[in-house]
RNA sequence: GGCCCCAUAGUCUAGUGGUUAGGACGUCGGCCUCUCACGCCGAUAACCCGGGUUCAAGUCCCGGUGGGGUCACCA
């Protein structure tokens, strides 16, 4: 591999749904390696054993191959420099840790978990900044070898410099320096043998030749701790570029978070939205054409793409999805009238799904017509909750509690990846049983969220056909339309009394 | 709180010392039209504040302020 040529990678977690930050990511990186004739490589960072899955690491590459994304390497199509999943390269990692041990540059840390959760709280009492306090960075051969002889549970910590600064060039931001004594010892080697991503993401980017990381800017905090790797192990640090961070469209413009906006790509999928649309959308978050131009193709992208400094635009860029419709709106007229009618019918509008509403509505109508409006809200996006949104409330109950309540129903559907009767029902009615509110309210609350209406076919087999992401993005727009309510006490909520 | 990043209209952005500060979304108005939408035309609205440097600062420097990120055996 010639040691010039550009190579990136977007290395997703694969801990949920597919997120459209990893889009925005892996989309530069792909621009930005395509417009030098470079390689792009995905590599799935699921070192996390609790909370990686095989199927949020399916749908990540289902998501990405959807917007066109293509990576010349990755865990299903390989390459030179595989395996292309950390948690297939576990040897590795433990023999560059073993490496640093060696060298000095690392030490088995023995403390518990309670004891630096213990650590942690006192250091939050007596305020002084968090962090490992290094107990078991001085500890003799001798300890070591007791420790180890009994099979003492440990960790390997990297030896940070307790003086100096870390000084690298962002190819966007210029130089930035951070005093090394500011970070901790990381971990690098967890209990359970695998890597953290400090370790497992310097060892790879350095075996894999990538040449440019490109990622967000989350990540500059922990630079200090990746270049120190990357002296101890005597290589080359890659050039690094930090993108501006997606953020939320409320006040503060706080990092894009499911609470606030839908950041799964299933939903926007679901939702109608494009590939091509919301490629082109997401490229001007930060970057422009150039002229006036904002629709363009990944083509002309990558003709002009290329991370110069002062190309991509800092300043957190606000995902707004009523530009995304509009830009949406274009492509779709791009469409002849034969495109369009085979794209709705590749969406819903097609024999499989009617014969999935079909149970929920044979005994409701009596005639063809009035199948239309019981099922309009299977086709619909967001819901406008007039004065059915007043029932939302359950007598006694206060639209502030509600919304939390709603908002807790989301969290645990978050989790549900198998949209199923049989698994929502356990699970709606395990949060009944937490929160104390009865059954009969929360499905209530939850059916007028989903359907807009008082009245629906039967719950769990209605959230099924309208689908997790819609589902959920209904959820959090009822919490969003409960906390608009003017607020009032539950006794006064049941009375019609005057305003105040 | 420490450290770091950032800062042009409500939102996405152009702008690289001299511009009536340009475009787009949204909003409002008009045209088109049986209505709506599309399309077209127009309007609304911005350089966070204070110091410097300079003949000249949105643009360069410093300081505030504001926002964000981060401080895990998660990534």
């Amino acid at each position: 591999m010639a040691a010039d040529r550009v190579r990136v990678r977007i290395a997703p977690s694969p801990t949920g749904d597919p997120h459209v930050g990893t889009a925005y990511v892996a989309l530069f990186n792909y621009a930005f390696a395509k417009h030098h004739g470079g390689d792009f490589v995905l590599r799935i960072e699921d070192t996390d054993r609790a909370r990686s899955s095989r199927a949020s690491e399916e749908a990540i590459l289902r998501s990405l191959r959807w917007l066109g994304l293509r990576w010349d390497e990755g865990p299903d199509v390989g390459g030179p420099c595989g395996p292309y999943r950390q948690s297939e390269r576990a040897a590795i990692y433990r023999e560059h840790a073993e490496l640093l041990l060696e060298r000095g540059h690392a030490y088995r840390c023995f403390c518990s978990a309670e004891r630096l959760e213990r650590l942690r709280e006192r250091q939050r009492a007596a305020k002084t900044p968090p962090g490992y306090d290094g107990q078991c960075r001085e500890l003799s051969a001798d300890e070591v070898a007791v420790q180890l002889a009994a099979g003492a549970a440990h960790t390997v910590r990297l030896k940070m410099p307790r003086t100096g600064e870390a000084v690298f060039d962002d190819q966007l931001r210029g130089t930035i320096r951070m005093p090394f004594a500011h970070s901790d010892d990381q971990v690098l080697l967890k209990s359970d043998g695998l890597p953290t991503y400090h370790l497992a993401n310097v060892v790879d980017d350095h075996l894999m030749a990538i040449s440019h990381v490109v990622r967000a800017e989350e990540w500059i905090p922990s630079v200090p701790k990746h270049l120190r790797l990357y002296e101890a192990f005597g290589w080359q640090p890659p050039r690094m570029v930090h993108l501006p961070l997606l953020r939320n469209n409320d006040k503060n413009k706080s990092k894009i978070s499911k609470r606030r906006n839908p950041v799964s790509l299933d939903y926007y999928r679901e939702a109608g939205i494009l590939p091509q649309a919301m490629l082109n959308f997401l490229a001007l978050m930060g970057w422009s054409f150039g002229g006036d131009q904002e629709k363009f193709t990944l083509e002309q992208m990558i003709e002009r793409f290329d991370l110069a400094p002062g190309s991509v635009g800092l300043g957190g860029p606000v995902f707004d999805l009523e530009k995304l419709s509009w830009l949406n709106g274009l492509y779709l007229r791009d469409l002849s009238d034969e495109q369009l009618v085979d794209q709705l019918i590749a969406w819903r509008l097609n024999r499989d799904y009617f014969l999935r509403l079909a149970p929920l509505v044979r005994e409701r109508i009596r005639r063809f017509d009035e199948f239309v409006p019981l099922t309009e809200f299977f086709f619909s996006g967001d819901l406008e909750l007039g004065a059915v949104g007043q029932q939302l409330v359950p007598k006694k109950r206060s639209a502030r509690d509600t919304a939390a309540v709603v908002d807790a129903l989301t969290d645990e559907l978050d989790g549900v990846r198998d949209w199923l009767p049989e698994a929502l029902e356990p699970v709606l009615r395990a949060c009944c049983e937490r929160l104390q509110w009865t059954s009969r309210e929360v499905f209530m609350i939850v059916r007028i969220a989903v359907s807009g209406r008082a009245a629906s076919p039967p719950l769990f087999d209605t959230m099924v056909a309208v689908g997790r992401d819609l589902c959920r993005r209904r959820l959090r727009q009822a919490a969003l339309w409960l906390r608009a309510q003017p607020h009032t006490e539950p006794a006064v909520a049941a009375a019609p009394g005057p305003k105040g």
